[in-house]
DNA sequence: TTTTGAGTTGTTCGA
DNA sequence: GTCGAACAACTCAAA
Protein backbone atom coordinates (compact mmCIF):
# COMPACT_ATOMS: atom_id res chain seq x y z
CA UNK A 1 0.00 0.00 0.00
CA UNK A 2 1.39 3.07 -0.66
CA UNK A 3 1.69 5.86 1.80
CA UNK A 4 -0.41 8.72 2.79
CA UNK A 5 0.57 11.59 4.42
CA UNK A 6 -0.50 13.15 7.31
CA UNK A 7 -0.40 17.09 7.45
CA UNK A 8 -0.05 18.38 10.96
CA UNK A 9 -0.98 21.87 11.76
CA UNK A 10 -3.34 22.22 14.70
CA UNK A 11 -2.96 19.01 15.84
CA UNK A 12 0.43 18.32 17.36
CA UNK A 13 -0.62 14.97 19.75
CA UNK A 14 -0.45 11.70 18.81
CA UNK A 15 -3.41 10.57 21.34
CA UNK A 16 -6.79 11.15 20.52
CA UNK A 17 -6.35 11.59 17.01
CA UNK A 18 -9.19 10.70 14.49
CA UNK A 19 -7.73 12.41 11.53
CA UNK A 20 -4.11 10.85 12.24
CA UNK A 21 -6.14 7.52 12.98
CA UNK A 22 -7.78 7.42 9.36
CA UNK A 23 -4.90 8.19 7.68
CA UNK A 24 -2.50 4.89 10.03
CA UNK A 25 -5.47 2.52 9.20
CA UNK A 26 -4.54 3.16 5.32
CA UNK A 27 -1.12 1.91 5.56
CA UNK A 28 2.47 3.61 5.86
CA UNK A 29 2.05 7.43 6.64
CA UNK A 30 4.46 10.23 5.90
CA UNK A 31 3.74 13.07 8.92
CA UNK A 32 4.37 16.33 7.53
CA UNK A 33 4.45 19.78 8.73
CA UNK A 34 4.62 22.67 6.58
CA UNK A 35 6.76 25.98 7.26
CA UNK A 36 4.03 28.31 6.16
CA UNK A 37 5.61 31.90 5.73
CA UNK A 38 2.42 33.38 5.52
CA UNK A 39 1.50 31.78 8.86
CA UNK A 40 4.92 32.29 10.44
CA UNK A 41 4.39 36.45 9.12
CA UNK A 42 1.57 36.51 11.80
CA UNK A 43 2.90 35.18 14.90
CA UNK A 44 5.32 36.87 17.36
CA UNK A 45 8.58 35.46 18.36
CA UNK A 46 7.09 33.74 21.53
CA UNK A 47 4.34 31.89 19.59
CA UNK A 48 6.59 30.90 17.29
CA UNK A 49 9.35 29.62 19.42
CA UNK A 50 6.81 27.59 21.59
CA UNK A 51 5.01 26.01 18.12
CA UNK A 52 8.63 24.77 17.44
CA UNK A 53 8.97 23.37 20.47
CA UNK A 54 5.76 21.43 20.20
CA UNK A 55 7.13 20.39 16.88
CA UNK A 56 10.07 19.12 18.50
CA UNK A 57 8.64 17.61 21.04
CA UNK A 58 6.36 15.82 18.44
CA UNK A 59 8.97 14.93 16.41
CA UNK A 60 10.90 13.02 19.47
CA UNK A 61 7.43 11.39 20.33
CA UNK A 62 7.85 9.86 16.16
CA UNK A 63 11.03 8.17 16.85
CA UNK A 64 12.18 11.56 14.89
CA UNK A 65 10.49 10.74 11.91
CA UNK A 66 8.62 14.36 11.35
CA UNK A 67 9.16 15.86 8.10
CA UNK A 68 9.29 19.45 7.44
CA UNK A 69 8.83 21.36 4.09
CA UNK A 70 9.29 25.11 3.93
CA UNK A 71 7.39 26.95 1.68
CA UNK A 72 3.10 27.39 0.17
CA UNK A 73 1.68 24.44 1.55
CA UNK A 74 0.68 22.94 -1.95
CA UNK A 75 4.14 23.08 -3.56
CA UNK A 76 5.60 21.39 -0.13
CA UNK A 77 2.53 18.55 -0.41
CA UNK A 78 3.49 18.13 -4.09
CA UNK A 79 7.61 17.67 -3.34
CA UNK A 80 6.30 15.06 -0.69
CA UNK A 81 4.04 13.41 -3.23
CA UNK A 82 6.34 13.46 -6.19
CA UNK A 83 9.21 12.24 -3.63
CA UNK A 84 7.27 8.91 -1.60
CA UNK A 85 4.36 7.88 -4.34
CA UNK A 86 1.42 8.83 -1.79
CA UNK A 87 -1.93 9.05 -2.87
CA UNK A 88 -4.14 10.44 0.18
CA UNK A 89 -3.57 13.30 2.11
CA UNK A 90 -5.20 13.39 5.46
CA UNK A 91 -5.69 16.42 7.54
CA UNK A 92 -7.51 18.06 10.57
CA UNK A 93 -10.16 20.09 9.47
CA UNK A 94 -9.08 24.27 10.08
CA UNK A 95 -12.14 26.49 10.20
CA UNK A 96 -10.66 29.67 10.49
CA UNK A 97 -11.10 32.22 7.66
CA UNK A 98 -7.19 31.78 6.30
CA UNK A 99 -6.81 27.66 6.94
CA UNK A 100 -10.89 27.41 5.02
CA UNK A 101 -8.98 29.05 1.76
CA UNK A 102 -6.04 27.00 1.89
CA UNK A 103 -7.70 24.37 2.41
CA UNK A 104 -10.55 24.24 -0.11
CA UNK A 105 -7.05 25.55 -2.71
CA UNK A 106 -5.20 22.54 -1.41
CA UNK A 107 -8.09 20.15 -1.84
CA UNK A 108 -8.89 21.32 -5.37
CA UNK A 109 -5.60 21.51 -6.75
CA UNK A 110 -4.55 17.66 -4.96
CA UNK A 111 -7.80 16.23 -6.30
CA UNK A 112 -7.02 17.44 -10.30
CA UNK A 113 -3.76 15.27 -9.53
CA UNK A 114 -5.73 12.43 -8.47
CA UNK A 115 -4.58 12.67 -4.95
CA UNK A 116 -7.45 11.52 -2.30
CA UNK A 117 -7.62 14.34 0.60
CA UNK A 118 -9.49 14.03 3.46
CA UNK A 119 -10.41 16.65 6.19
CA UNK A 120 -11.48 14.97 9.58
CA UNK A 121 -12.56 15.97 12.89
CA UNK A 122 -11.29 19.20 14.09
CA UNK A 123 -9.67 21.58 17.03
CA UNK A 124 -12.85 21.84 18.66
CA UNK A 125 -15.30 20.03 20.77
CA UNK A 126 -18.00 19.94 18.33
CA UNK A 127 -17.28 20.94 14.74
CA UNK A 128 -18.29 24.89 13.87
CA UNK A 129 -21.43 24.74 11.71
CA UNK A 130 -23.33 21.61 13.66
CA UNK A 131 -25.34 23.33 16.42
CA UNK A 132 -28.19 25.50 15.12
CA UNK A 133 -30.90 26.98 17.20
CA UNK A 134 -34.84 26.01 16.44
CA UNK A 135 -35.24 28.30 13.56
CA UNK A 136 -32.15 26.76 11.91
CA UNK A 137 -29.95 29.51 12.61
CA UNK A 138 -26.57 29.64 14.01
CA UNK A 139 -26.71 30.86 17.69
CA UNK A 140 -25.50 34.63 18.66
CA UNK A 141 -26.57 34.17 22.37
CA UNK A 142 -23.66 31.82 24.72
CA UNK A 143 -26.11 30.68 27.13
CA UNK A 144 -28.68 29.01 24.59
CA UNK A 145 -25.26 27.45 22.76
CA UNK A 146 -24.03 26.25 25.84
CA UNK A 147 -27.28 24.11 26.87
CA UNK A 148 -27.95 23.15 23.06
CA UNK A 149 -23.78 21.89 23.21
CA UNK A 150 -24.09 19.69 25.97
CA UNK A 151 -26.83 18.25 24.58
CA UNK A 152 -25.34 17.21 21.48
CA UNK A 153 -22.83 15.78 23.10
CA UNK A 154 -18.81 14.72 21.87
CA UNK A 155 -17.00 11.37 21.24
CA UNK A 156 -14.86 10.06 23.88
CA UNK A 157 -11.66 10.48 23.12
CA UNK A 158 -9.49 8.05 21.63
CA UNK A 159 -6.12 6.49 22.60
CA UNK A 160 -2.63 6.41 21.50
CA UNK A 161 -2.87 6.39 17.77
CA UNK A 162 0.23 3.94 16.07
CA UNK A 163 1.28 4.13 13.31
CA UNK A 164 3.82 3.04 11.15
CA UNK A 165 5.89 6.07 9.92
CA UNK A 166 7.23 6.16 6.44
CA UNK A 167 11.09 7.15 7.05
CA UNK A 168 11.80 7.24 3.28
CA UNK A 169 12.14 11.39 3.15
CA UNK A 170 14.65 13.49 5.01
CA UNK A 171 13.51 16.75 6.92
CA UNK A 172 14.35 20.27 6.99
CA UNK A 173 14.95 22.08 10.30
CA UNK A 174 11.99 22.82 12.45
CA UNK A 175 13.67 26.47 12.72
CA UNK A 176 15.56 27.99 15.65
CA UNK A 177 14.03 29.31 18.62
CA UNK A 178 13.80 33.17 17.98
CA UNK A 179 14.89 35.04 20.78
CA UNK A 180 12.03 35.91 22.58
CA UNK A 181 12.86 37.43 26.22
CA UNK A 182 9.87 35.43 27.49
CA UNK A 183 9.97 32.42 30.02
CA UNK A 184 7.50 30.14 27.86
CA UNK A 185 5.45 27.21 29.06
CA UNK A 186 7.07 23.72 28.67
CA UNK A 187 5.72 22.22 24.99
CA UNK A 188 4.92 19.31 24.04
CA UNK A 189 2.17 16.55 24.44
CA UNK A 190 3.59 15.70 28.10
CA UNK A 191 3.73 18.82 28.58
CA UNK A 192 -0.17 19.11 28.35
CA UNK A 193 -0.95 16.53 30.67
CA UNK A 194 0.77 17.40 32.94
CA UNK A 195 -0.56 21.21 33.23
CA UNK A 196 -3.96 19.04 32.97
CA UNK A 197 -3.40 16.67 35.43
CA UNK A 198 -2.20 19.35 38.06
CA UNK A 199 -5.16 21.31 37.23
CA UNK A 200 -7.86 19.09 37.37
CA UNK A 201 -6.41 17.25 40.48
CA UNK A 202 -6.94 20.63 41.91
CA UNK A 203 -7.46 24.27 40.87
CA UNK A 204 -10.65 23.00 38.80
CA UNK A 205 -12.50 22.51 42.07
CA UNK A 206 -12.06 26.21 42.95
CA UNK A 207 -12.04 27.83 39.35
CA UNK A 208 -15.46 29.29 39.84
CA UNK A 209 -13.68 32.14 42.41
CA UNK A 210 -9.85 31.25 41.80
CA UNK A 211 -9.76 32.17 37.94
CA UNK A 212 -10.57 35.77 38.80
CA UNK A 213 -7.77 36.12 40.84
CA UNK A 214 -4.61 37.25 39.09
CA UNK A 215 -1.78 36.71 42.13
CA UNK A 216 -2.77 32.95 42.21
CA UNK A 217 -2.47 30.01 39.70
CA UNK A 218 -6.57 29.78 39.69
CA UNK A 219 -6.95 29.12 36.12
CA UNK A 220 -6.45 25.82 33.77
CA UNK A 221 -3.04 27.82 31.80
CA UNK A 222 -4.04 24.96 29.41
CA UNK A 223 -4.44 27.63 26.43
CA UNK A 224 -1.25 27.55 24.94
CA UNK A 225 -1.87 23.33 24.65
CA UNK A 226 -5.41 23.85 23.33
CA UNK A 227 -3.92 26.41 20.66
CA UNK A 228 -1.66 24.07 19.09
CA UNK A 229 -3.58 20.64 19.78
CA UNK A 230 -1.08 19.18 21.80
CA UNK A 231 -4.76 18.50 24.20
CA UNK A 232 -7.56 18.24 22.48
CA UNK A 233 -10.47 19.55 24.49
CA UNK A 234 -12.33 16.09 24.40
CA UNK A 235 -9.82 14.62 26.40
CA UNK A 236 -10.81 17.59 29.54
CA UNK A 237 -14.08 17.20 29.28
CA UNK A 238 -13.83 13.61 29.54
CA UNK A 239 -11.76 14.28 33.11
CA UNK A 240 -14.93 16.31 34.39
CA UNK A 241 -17.15 15.70 37.13
CA UNK A 242 -20.88 17.53 37.54
CA UNK A 243 -19.89 19.84 40.58
CA UNK A 244 -20.30 23.95 40.31
CA UNK A 245 -17.56 24.48 39.32
CA UNK A 246 -16.20 21.84 36.74
CA UNK A 247 -19.15 23.45 35.21
CA UNK A 248 -17.83 26.60 34.90
CA UNK A 249 -14.59 25.05 33.46
CA UNK A 250 -16.70 23.10 30.93
CA UNK A 251 -18.34 26.57 29.69
CA UNK A 252 -14.98 28.48 29.39
CA UNK A 253 -14.31 25.16 26.58
CA UNK A 254 -17.47 25.93 25.09
CA UNK A 255 -16.47 29.52 24.53
CA UNK A 256 -13.38 28.27 22.73
CA UNK A 257 -16.19 26.34 20.44
CA UNK A 258 -19.05 29.28 20.49
CA UNK A 259 -16.41 31.88 18.90
CA UNK A 260 -14.98 29.34 16.73
CA UNK A 261 -18.21 28.93 15.43
CA UNK A 262 -19.42 32.86 15.28
CA UNK A 263 -15.97 33.55 12.93
CA UNK A 264 -17.03 30.15 10.98
CA UNK A 265 -20.43 32.44 10.27
CA UNK A 266 -18.91 35.39 9.76
CA UNK A 267 -15.30 35.51 8.69
CA UNK A 268 -15.18 39.40 8.25
CA UNK A 269 -15.75 39.26 12.39
CA UNK A 270 -12.09 38.66 12.86
CA UNK A 271 -11.38 42.85 11.76
CA UNK A 272 -14.16 44.55 12.09
CA UNK A 273 -17.29 44.90 14.48
CA UNK A 274 -20.09 41.77 14.44
CA UNK A 275 -22.61 44.61 14.75
CA UNK A 276 -22.44 46.13 12.12
CA UNK A 277 -23.45 49.82 13.44
CA UNK A 278 -20.58 49.85 16.24
CA UNK A 279 -17.89 50.56 13.02
CA UNK A 280 -19.27 54.03 13.57
CA UNK A 281 -18.25 54.68 16.76
CA UNK A 282 -15.82 57.68 17.29
CA UNK A 283 -11.99 56.46 17.52
CA UNK A 284 -9.47 58.44 18.84
CA UNK A 285 -6.76 58.53 16.17
CA UNK A 286 -3.02 60.75 15.56
CA UNK A 287 0.01 61.41 17.47
CA UNK A 288 -1.70 61.42 20.72
CA UNK A 289 -3.49 58.18 20.54
CA UNK A 290 -0.22 56.49 19.22
CA UNK A 291 1.64 58.33 22.78
CA UNK A 292 -1.27 56.46 24.57
CA UNK A 293 -1.25 53.38 23.42
CA UNK A 294 2.21 53.44 23.50
CA UNK A 295 1.97 54.06 26.99
CA UNK A 296 -0.31 51.37 27.14
CA UNK A 297 1.51 48.56 25.66
CA UNK A 298 4.75 48.93 27.20
CA UNK A 299 2.83 48.83 30.63
CA UNK A 300 3.19 52.26 31.38
CA UNK A 301 -0.03 53.83 32.24
CA UNK A 302 0.14 54.76 35.76
CA UNK A 303 -3.09 52.09 36.06
CA UNK A 304 -0.81 49.61 38.28
CA UNK A 305 -3.05 47.02 37.37
CA UNK A 306 -3.29 48.06 33.70
CA UNK A 307 0.45 48.13 33.65
CA UNK A 308 1.06 44.73 35.64
CA UNK A 309 -1.03 42.90 32.39
CA UNK A 310 0.82 44.75 29.64
CA UNK A 311 3.78 43.51 31.34
CA UNK A 312 3.26 39.89 31.98
CA UNK A 313 2.02 39.87 28.26
CA UNK A 314 5.16 40.91 26.95
CA UNK A 315 7.43 38.64 29.76
CA UNK A 316 5.65 35.64 29.69
CA UNK A 317 3.65 35.86 26.40
CA UNK A 318 -0.02 35.17 28.46
CA UNK A 319 -1.90 37.33 30.08
CA UNK A 320 -4.39 36.62 33.09
CA UNK A 321 -7.78 36.47 31.40
CA UNK A 322 -9.71 39.30 34.25
CA UNK A 323 -6.86 41.26 33.54
CA UNK A 324 -7.14 40.66 30.00
CA UNK A 325 -10.79 42.46 29.91
CA UNK A 326 -9.72 45.49 32.25
CA UNK A 327 -6.75 46.16 30.05
CA UNK A 328 -9.25 46.16 27.30
CA UNK A 329 -11.73 47.89 28.40
CA UNK A 330 -9.43 50.34 29.46
CA UNK A 331 -7.82 50.32 25.95
CA UNK A 332 -11.46 50.87 24.56
CA UNK A 333 -13.37 52.80 26.95
CA UNK A 334 -10.24 55.17 29.03
CA UNK A 335 -8.13 56.03 26.07
CA UNK A 336 -11.07 55.32 23.05
CA UNK A 337 -8.80 53.49 20.94
CA UNK A 338 -9.56 50.99 18.45
CA UNK A 339 -10.13 47.24 19.68
CA UNK A 340 -8.35 45.93 16.77
CA UNK A 341 -5.62 47.55 17.67
CA UNK A 342 -5.22 45.71 21.33
CA UNK A 343 -6.40 42.89 19.52
CA UNK A 344 -3.44 43.08 17.09
CA UNK A 345 -0.68 43.74 19.56
CA UNK A 346 -2.39 40.46 21.17
CA UNK A 347 -2.06 38.51 18.42
CA UNK A 348 1.97 39.73 17.99
CA UNK A 349 2.60 38.30 21.36
CA UNK A 350 0.27 35.73 23.11
CA UNK A 351 1.79 32.34 23.00
CA UNK A 352 -2.19 30.88 23.19
CA UNK A 353 -3.25 33.68 20.23
CA UNK A 354 -6.33 32.17 18.64
CA UNK A 355 -8.04 34.25 15.85
CA UNK A 356 -11.32 33.36 17.03
CA UNK A 357 -11.29 33.63 20.85
CA UNK A 358 -9.14 36.60 20.53
CA UNK A 359 -10.78 38.91 18.54
CA UNK A 360 -14.10 38.20 20.19
CA UNK A 361 -12.53 38.28 23.47
CA UNK A 362 -11.91 41.90 22.38
CA UNK A 363 -15.07 42.59 20.13
CA UNK A 364 -16.87 41.71 23.78
CA UNK A 365 -15.18 43.68 26.46
CA UNK A 366 -15.25 46.63 23.19
CA UNK A 367 -19.41 46.02 23.32
CA UNK A 368 -19.25 45.70 19.50
CA UNK A 369 -19.80 41.57 19.73
CA UNK A 370 -22.11 39.17 19.90
CA UNK A 371 -23.44 39.48 23.27
CA UNK A 372 -26.10 42.66 23.96
CA UNK A 373 -24.84 43.68 27.27
CA UNK A 374 -25.51 46.98 28.31
CA UNK A 375 -23.45 49.96 27.63
CA UNK A 376 -22.62 51.25 30.87
CA UNK A 377 -20.26 48.53 31.25
CA UNK A 378 -17.11 50.06 31.67
CA UNK A 379 -14.21 48.49 34.35
CA UNK A 380 -12.82 50.60 36.65
CA UNK A 381 -9.24 49.34 36.85
CA UNK A 382 -9.04 50.71 40.45
CA UNK A 383 -12.11 48.81 41.84
CA UNK A 384 -11.09 45.57 39.54
CA UNK A 385 -7.09 45.76 40.88
CA UNK A 386 -8.83 46.10 44.47
CA UNK A 387 -11.70 43.47 44.21
CA UNK A 388 -9.73 40.67 42.09
CA UNK A 389 -6.32 41.58 43.56
CA UNK A 390 -7.12 42.26 47.09
CA UNK A 391 -3.62 41.47 48.66
CA UNK A 392 -1.19 43.23 45.63
CA UNK A 393 0.28 39.91 44.84
CA UNK A 394 0.17 40.55 41.09
CA UNK A 395 0.69 44.28 41.59
CA UNK A 396 4.02 43.47 43.36
CA UNK A 397 5.06 40.92 40.56
CA UNK A 398 5.03 42.88 37.76
CA UNK A 399 5.20 46.98 38.76
CA UNK A 400 8.41 46.30 41.07
CA UNK A 401 8.49 50.23 41.26
CA UNK A 402 5.22 50.70 43.40
CA UNK A 403 5.41 47.14 45.55
CA UNK A 404 7.05 48.74 48.56
CA UNK A 405 3.26 51.43 49.08
CA UNK A 406 0.41 49.33 51.61
CA UNK A 407 -1.90 47.53 50.21
CA UNK A 408 -4.63 50.50 50.11
CA UNK A 409 -2.62 52.75 48.13
CA UNK A 410 -1.23 50.58 45.77
CA UNK A 411 -4.02 50.05 43.85
CA UNK A 412 -4.16 54.04 43.27
CA UNK A 413 -0.26 55.26 43.80
CA UNK A 414 -1.08 58.94 42.70
CA UNK A 415 -3.50 58.73 46.57
CA UNK A 416 -0.37 57.81 48.06
CA UNK A 417 0.44 60.45 51.08
CA UNK A 418 4.07 60.49 50.29
CA UNK A 419 3.41 61.94 47.43
CA UNK A 420 3.42 59.66 43.39
CA UNK A 421 6.53 56.96 43.69
CA UNK A 422 9.53 57.54 41.84
CA UNK A 423 10.45 55.97 38.44
CA UNK A 424 6.75 55.13 37.96
CA UNK A 425 4.35 57.39 35.74
CA UNK A 426 1.05 59.52 37.21
CA UNK A 427 -2.28 57.97 35.47
CA UNK A 428 -2.12 59.11 31.72
CA UNK A 429 -6.01 59.64 31.80
CA UNK A 430 -8.57 60.47 34.85
CA UNK A 431 -10.60 57.46 34.45
CA UNK A 432 -13.99 58.82 36.19
CA UNK A 433 -13.49 61.48 32.99
CA UNK A 434 -13.27 59.31 30.47
CA UNK A 435 -15.68 57.15 31.40
CA UNK A 436 -18.14 59.68 30.91
CA UNK A 437 -16.93 60.52 27.83
CA UNK A 438 -16.88 56.77 26.58
CA UNK A 439 -20.64 57.01 27.62
CA UNK A 440 -21.12 60.72 25.68
CA UNK A 441 -19.63 58.52 22.52
CA UNK A 442 -22.36 55.81 22.69
CA UNK A 443 -24.86 58.33 23.25
CA UNK A 444 -23.72 59.97 20.32
CA UNK A 445 -23.46 57.27 18.15
CA UNK A 446 -27.36 56.29 19.51
CA UNK A 447 -28.57 59.80 18.11
CA UNK A 448 -26.64 59.79 15.03
CA UNK A 449 -28.20 55.85 14.25
CA UNK A 450 -31.69 57.58 15.13
CA UNK A 451 -30.96 60.92 12.95
CA UNK A 452 -29.88 59.08 10.16
C1' DT B 1 -46.79 35.38 13.99
C1' DT B 2 -46.71 36.89 18.51
C1' DT B 3 -45.30 36.68 23.00
C1' DT B 4 -42.30 35.95 26.65
C1' DG B 5 -38.17 35.40 29.19
C1' DA B 6 -33.52 36.11 29.31
C1' DG B 7 -28.89 37.89 28.41
C1' DT B 8 -20.33 35.95 31.17
C1' DT B 9 -17.38 38.33 33.83
C1' DG B 10 -19.99 46.00 36.02
C1' DT B 11 -20.39 50.52 38.42
C1' DT B 12 -22.42 53.93 41.08
C1' DC B 13 -25.51 55.83 44.22
C1' DG B 14 -28.04 56.15 48.24
C1' DA B 15 -30.15 54.03 52.20
C1' DG C 1 -19.07 48.37 55.11
C1' DT C 2 -23.11 46.22 52.85
C1' DC C 3 -27.03 45.90 50.03
C1' DG C 4 -30.40 46.66 46.41
C1' DA C 5 -31.75 49.37 42.70
C1' DA C 6 -30.85 51.97 38.65
C1' DC C 7 -28.41 52.33 34.64
C1' DA C 8 -31.70 52.01 29.01
C1' DA C 9 -33.43 49.59 25.95
C1' DC C 10 -32.47 45.79 22.45
C1' DT C 11 -31.91 41.29 20.43
C1' DC C 12 -32.12 36.60 20.58
C1' DA C 13 -34.31 32.06 21.10
C1' DA C 14 -37.94 29.27 22.20
C1' DA C 15 -42.71 28.44 23.11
Amino acid sequence: MPSSIFWFRRDLRLADHPALAAAAARGPVVGLFIRDAELEQRSGAARLSFLRSSLADLNASMDGNLVIKTGAPIEALRSVIAETGATAVFATDDYGPYGRSRDTAVGEALAGDGIDVHYLDSPYVVPPGSILSGGGTPYKVFTPFFKAWKKHGWPAPGGVVEVNWDTSLESEPIGELPETGSELPAAGEAAAWERADAFLADAVFRYDEARNDPGIEGTSRLSPYLKFGTIHPRQLLDRLGDTRDEDVFRSELCWRDFYAEVLFQRPDSARNAFVAKMVDMEIDEGPLADERFDAWRTGQTGYPIVDAGMRQLLAEGWMHNRVRMIVGSFLVKDLHLDWSRGARHFMTHLVDGDLASNSHGWQWVAGTGTDASPYFRVFNPVGQSRKFDPTARYLRRWVPEIAHLDDKSIHEPWTCKAGAPAGYPGPIVDHAAERIEALDRLKRLKNRLEEG
